[in-house]
DNA sequence: ACGAAAACAGCAAACGCTTACCATCTGTAC
DNA sequence: GTACAGATGGTAAGCGTTTGCTGTTTTCGT
């Protein structure tokens, strides 16, 4: 019976073999190879090894649309990051498509370089897309839309900040306890006058996170002065340009702590064209930990938000949304924790006690 | 007519608004919708305004799965890259995935990190995702899956080389062409031994390269000793390794050329670790010109390979592939073009004539 | 050995859309 | 007034799946 009938095959196209072949193949209905493919169990053992004979025979591969045409659920989620050639992105892009494929869904990758048009005009054709959920990784999206998507009850994760609304995950980073590290890691070097390079404002998350500091700055009994407040916008240039304002002051701060890692970077770069030197002249402390952090010269000091946590709980999240049985279905809040990771470009400031050296050196540590 | 019956609606779903509730909404079959859709000339201009207005109404967004089903074409892209988090693709891939939208593509993006398995499977989860081409940025896929594919006329576009067989489009990027100029700037300052930091030999376009690299020396009648050779794999870390491996030579090249823009940043950093300065000691020339060359210290003198030329000619070249009637159905061979970009990386040799100093000086120029 | 239930496979109806084909209507030539 | 062509809209047949329902076996208790 199985090598019976060599020779049929010739279809209208030769484009793709579908289920009708391999249930003609097998002798068998295309309701019991559908059934076979998904492994449903009332497939008699026996005609179900016939039929994936027969599937690797013809080389079949399901046709995902049609699938998804009945189904209603088209396997793909949605990923909209600020700014795709922001090295913090690739990496969590990398991350969540790794764990999204080996759940068996497809990652349609949208980049909106902060343009609000942008972003409306990705999520609907995300939407059109028919994707099962969006993990929104950047601020900025118009609450309407929302409030739309959320009334389909489409499963939806956000960073930081969303509405409270059923089915939205929020990735809550624990901006507070991480800046905190980073402000007294300064702080027990010695550092008094630390300033703080902000993202744009304009948006929430970076508005978060200088709160954080300076509540972790005001815990200490520590003054921040406005202008030791600078505004970047997340990338290097704003880095540079935000950087160059601060040695324009008068008294230059000992310690700078940086909105992310990339605004840091910066940062070093414009000191490089001085003749102040990190960190012997000034600390620099960035937030994030990219790749690119571990070698700068001196390699950075910053606040290690773990890009695999934040995936995998984005991941988890759209899941636990499209999926009622999932166990974690309608949790709402997804903590990402931080941490501090001592390198090179923090260490006390000139003309604190020399005692302190000892202290400083004593807390490096590479990552783990 | 156009405000009778206000209220109606209540599906079964409250899911997604279909072709049927507009003709409904608008009293016409839905024939008659779809055609308005598409533009199709048939439909009475005025029939179609009623129909828009309609669409508008119900908000209404024509299901990608169902039309895909029907029309065997998926609109959808997929582009393999190496390894996403190599600033140079994200890049690419901007550029790509705008140029896609606006022809109405939506992009499925891979990344190989050089794993034949993680290339194949996902080839496959391309294929089963019918995508209607596929940009393969990346290099070392099985010549065998290849074949297959081309079989079906299945549309590739492949970076520099790919097998000989029709409906594939061969990215042309003029090597050659792009590091003589290097070669030349460099020998023009006065250089006579340069060194060559390649990529992972194991793949073609490394190779390429390094052939182009020994082309250009020879060309000048400069010598170029197998120590003066050595191997990077296109990452920083790379860059770094190979770098170091060159410093512990006993007589230093007077500068280096990198197979791309990451070696040449990990070259730096080597570089500025050690007591030689760039450019003073040693010139280092980069290529692809990635965002953060220009910001790196010094400035990176660098060959640029066009990322959005290199886009552009992708999706053309799949567009050619695609759409039958395309003005460049067949095209083979796309050129990519590169050109010098001298920043600050590069400077006559120590001890070179001193009115060499002017010549360089003066060719100096920013990118435009 | 009989009947009922369990196990299993197939039929056919969706899913939302496109499009070939057909029906209707209008206008024009005779 | 009739016939016919051209314009335009509707009908229905798919596209490749999944799945509720139904019909046919098989199994088993008695």
């Amino acid at each position: 019976m199985t090598a019976a009938r060599e020779n049929f095959s010739e279809r209208r196209r030769p484009v793709s073999v579908s289920i009708r072949d391999v249930a003609e193949r097998a002798g068998v209905s295309i309701a019991t190879v559908s059934r076979t493919v998904n492994r449903i169990s009332t497939v008699n053992a026996e005609l179900a090894q016939r039929v994936w004979k027969a599937i690797d025979e013809v080389g079949y591969l399901p046709n995902t649309q049609a699938r998804a045409l009945v189904s209603g659920r088209s396997r793909m989620l949605g990923l909209i990051v600020s700014e795709i050639t922001n090295p913090f992105f690739p990496e969590l892009v990398q991350e969540f498509e790794s764990l999204a494929v080996a759940q068996g869904y497809e990652v349609l990758i949208g980049s909106t370089n902060y343009d609000p048009a942008r972003t409306e005009s990705l999520m609907r054709r995300l939407l059109q897309r028919n994707v099962d959920g969006v993990a929104v990784m950047t601020f900025g999206v118009e609450e309407e839309l929302v409030k739309k998507l959320v009334e389909r009850e489409f499963p939806l994760a956000f960073v930081d900040a969303g509405p409270d609304l059923p089915n939205i995950g929020i990735l809550k980073v624990d901006y507070a306890e991480g800046i905190r590290q980073g402000v007294q890691h300064l702080a027990a070097l010695g550092h008094r006058r630390v300033a703080f390079i902000s993202g744009p404002l304009a948006q929430r998350s970076p508005v978060t996170r200088r709160d954080a500091f300076l509540l972790a700055m005001s815990e200490l009994g520590l003054k921040v002065p406005p202008e030791h407040l600078v505004e970047g916008n997340h990338s290097m240039e704003g880095g540079i340009g935000a950087m160059e304002r601060l040695i324009a002051l008068p008294d230059l701060p000992t310690a700078v702590m940086c909105s992310n890692d990339m605004t840091a970077i910066g940062a070093l770069h414009a000191l490089y064209r001085t003749t102040h030197r990190v960190p012997e002249d000034i600390s620099v402390v960035g937030f994030d930990d990219i790749h690119l952090a571990q070698f700068m010269l001196p390699p950075l000091t910053t606040v290690q938000m773990s890009c695999k946590d934040l995936a995998v709980a984005a991941v988890e999240s759209l899941r636990a949304g499209i999926e009622r049985d999932h166990p974690k279905h309608g949790k709402r809040e997804w903590p990402i924790s931080t941490r501090l990771v001592v390198r090179q470009s923090s260490a006390f400031p000139r003309g604190s006690l020399p005692a302190l050296v000892g202290t400083a050196k004593g807390k490096r540590s590479e990552t783990g």
